[in-house]
RNA sequence: GGGCGCGUGGCCUAGCUGGAUAUGGCACUUGCCUCCUAAGCAAGCGGUCAAGGGUUCGAAUCCCUUCGCGCCCGCCA
């Protein structure tokens, strides 16, 4: 067996199905003709070769030609049965081969089941990188939401995956706020002492005087200007300052299972000069113009249009912009990675357009690769900070924390006080991150909290509960199955309901392939919600520890199967699969 | 004014490299706990896939136009 089979058992189904498929294309006169197999409405098959395309080059009705390739297939393999239907070859899978395969490498597999073969692709993959100026609120955290499953599942597919932030350390954002924390005085900031919230207050002020009182404005722009120079004092202050907000940020983002692997502070690319260089470069360009002493591109040969064409990288004091700078991260992202991903607010779309142009300007052959979001609002509209209607991550899921635990302690007092506050985190928290994570990242969110705060139908705690069902089943069984149930599997898993949650286990791997070649987490939680639906008809349906004989063997086989599956797709998914709920 | 994205039953959503009866959920109606956890299962109700045109044997999917919503067009980040 080779290293992709052994991980994904649909594979070779359908690499037999395709070489079959070529010989018998040949056969009736077809030989280049690329091979696309979907998938077929279900009680049709299990893939599906759709000979509409060849109609005109054999100048024949797609239903002859499917009839005329059916009979020219022998099932053998894992090929069971070869039909033609309404212009379609359909594929049936020989079921005790899969079954076989699919439990023994689950079982043999298990908290890696799903995964691919190492890719050896570096992947460095930037998210959240939010100014660290104060609490996250939801309409940001889907950044971090949908970095962190896209690094779990592609990570699980074989990439070498590194999460990075990106911390603006020199803006103008930051500034303020460091200069506020050291020349106001503000009695104690909300929500106790937690860093993210700390200094709020601090900033909030700073800018309002900074509107009023042109003085201040010039302390912040000084300020502003000691630190791209590097001012020792100046720059300490300022990192201490990001980092006590961004501690308070990470602090956050844990309690959702989200860690990131590292940190690039902005001022870096000042300090070390990568900035002059990436500055001079552009300089040099043939797109180079210079007004009021700022220099920009003219970017309207490179397909921008607007209003404006500019792109200013430096200002009329020479200072660097913040896009200036975040080239020069690019460059440095480049050096460490085969492939650099961004996981973006839909409002960065043209200063992405405008860095790749710059990447060409200055000669480099790399692009990032870009996961855009649209931005979570209210009901009443866009979230704002002055209006106070922000929802704050740590609001959202302390909300969600204590309504799980009144769903918890309606259905579980029999369970201690300390088991069912577990199990209202896992349930709550778990439930914020799939209503995310479930939505396809281009559509605008609406946020409203019975839908963020709903624990049933499509949902997390439907996943955890498949999940929580299948390990009490396992908890109350005399014996533990191993990956030798496979043979038990191919004989006695016999019924529909069965059959079928076999098989969405068998495609979880290429499931996760797909997810990860497409840069789309969501995806993932739609194959889950089907996943669980399935386990939970199997569950309702097909008596396991009451079967008889060898049966049972077979069954608890598929449960340790459809647990690790759905176990690995919530660790995906950054939700806890817990044991009992 | 220009660019990019989105528009699928009352609400949310999948499908979008064209293909077989458009996926699920919420809500609503109705059944199912002497049987491995009812956060579940089953049945019912509900769709001109924004509108119009085009390409095609075939369009939710591709092209054009229009409408609606979002985001952007700073010497901000």
């Amino acid at each position: 067996m080779t290293e992709i089979e052994n991980h994904d058992p649909f594979a070779v189904f359908r690499r037999e199905a395709e070489r079959a498929l070529s010989a018998a294309l040949v056969e009736v006169g077809v030989d280049d003709t690329e091979i696309v197999l979907e998938k077929p409405p279900k009680g049709m098959g299990d893939l599906g070769f759709p000979c509409f395309p060849l109609a005109k080059i054999l100048k024949m009705t797609p239903n002859k030609i499917a009839e005329d390739i059916a009979s020219k297939i022998t099932p053998n393999g894992t090929i069971d049965g070869v039909e033609a239907k309404g212009g379609y070859v359909n594929f049936h899978v020989r079921f005790d081969m899969l079954a076989k395969a699919t439990i023994s490498t689950a079982l043999a597999a298990r908290e890696r089941f799903g995964s691919g073969p190492s890719k050896g692709v570096k992947v460095l993959l930037e998210h959240t990188s939010v100014n660290p100026t104060g609490p996250m609120h939801i309409g940001r955290a889907r950044n971090p939401i949908i970095g962190d499953t896209l690094a779990r599942i592609m990570r699980l597919a074989g990439y070498d995956v590194l999460t990075e932030f990106y911390v603006n350390d020199v803006g103008r954002q930051v500034a303020t706020m460091t200069w506020g924390v050291k020349n106001l005085t503000i009695g104690d900031a909300p929500n106790g002492g937690k860093g993210d919230h700390r200094f709020v207050p601090y900033y909030r002020e700073a800018h309002k005087k900074c509107e009023e009182d042109p003085k201040v404005l010039e302390e912040v722009n000084a300020l502003l200007y000691k630190l791209e120079h590097g001012d020792p004092e100046s720059v300490e202050l300022n990192r201490k300052t990001s980092e006590t907000v961004l501690e308070g940020m990470m602090e956050s983002l844990r309690r959702i299972n989200i860690r990131i692997d590292g940190f690039t502070w902005e001022s870096r690319f000042v300090e070390n000069g990568s900035v002059d260089k990436v500055i001079s470069k552009l300089r040099q360009s043939e797109y180079c113009h210079e007004s009021d002493g700022a220099q920009h591109l003219e970017l309207e040969s490179f397909g921008i249009t607007g209003r404006d064409t500019k792109w200013v990288f430096t200002r009329s004091d020479g200072t660097s912009l913040y896009t200036t700078r975040d080239l020069a991260y690019h460059l440095d992202k480049f050096s460490r990675s085969d492939v650099a991903i961004n996981v973006l607010g839909e409002d960065q779309k043209l200063g992405m357009q405008q860095l790749a142009a710059a990447l060409n300007i200055i000669g480099s052959d790399r692009r990032p690769e870009i996961v855009f979001y649209a931005f979570v609002s209210l009901p009443e509209g866009r979230m704002s900070t002055r209006k106070g209607t922000v929802v704050t991550l740590d609001d959202l899921m302390d909300e969600a924390v204590d309504m799980a635990y009144e769903e918890v302690r309606k259905r579980r007092s029999d369970l201690p006080e300390e088991r069912m506050r577990e199990i209202a985190r896992t349930v709550g928290l778990g439930a914020l991150r799939y209503n995310i994570a479930r939505i396809q990242a281009e559509k605008q969110i609406v946020f409203k909290w019975e839908e963020a705060l709903n624990f049933e139908g499509s949902s997390a705690p439907f996943l955890q509960y498949a999940h929580a069902r299948a390990c009490s089943i396992l908890k109350k069984a005399d014996s533990k199955p191993g990956p030798a149930s496979a043979d038990a599997c191919a004989r006695k898993l016999v019924n529909h309901h069965e059959r079928e949650l076999l098989k969405l286990v068998a495609a979880f791997p290429m499931v996760i392939g797909e997810c990860a070649e497409t840069r789309r987490p969501h995806a993932l939680a739609a194959f889950t919600q089907d996943l669980a639906a399935q386990f939970n008809q199997f569950y309702r349906y097909v008596p396991v520890l009451k079967a008889e004989g060898d049966v049972i063997e077979a069954r608890l086989a598929l449960v340790e199967a459809a647990r690790w599956t759905l176990r690995n797709a919530l660790d995906c998914l950054g939700i806890d699969a817990p044991e009992e709920m």
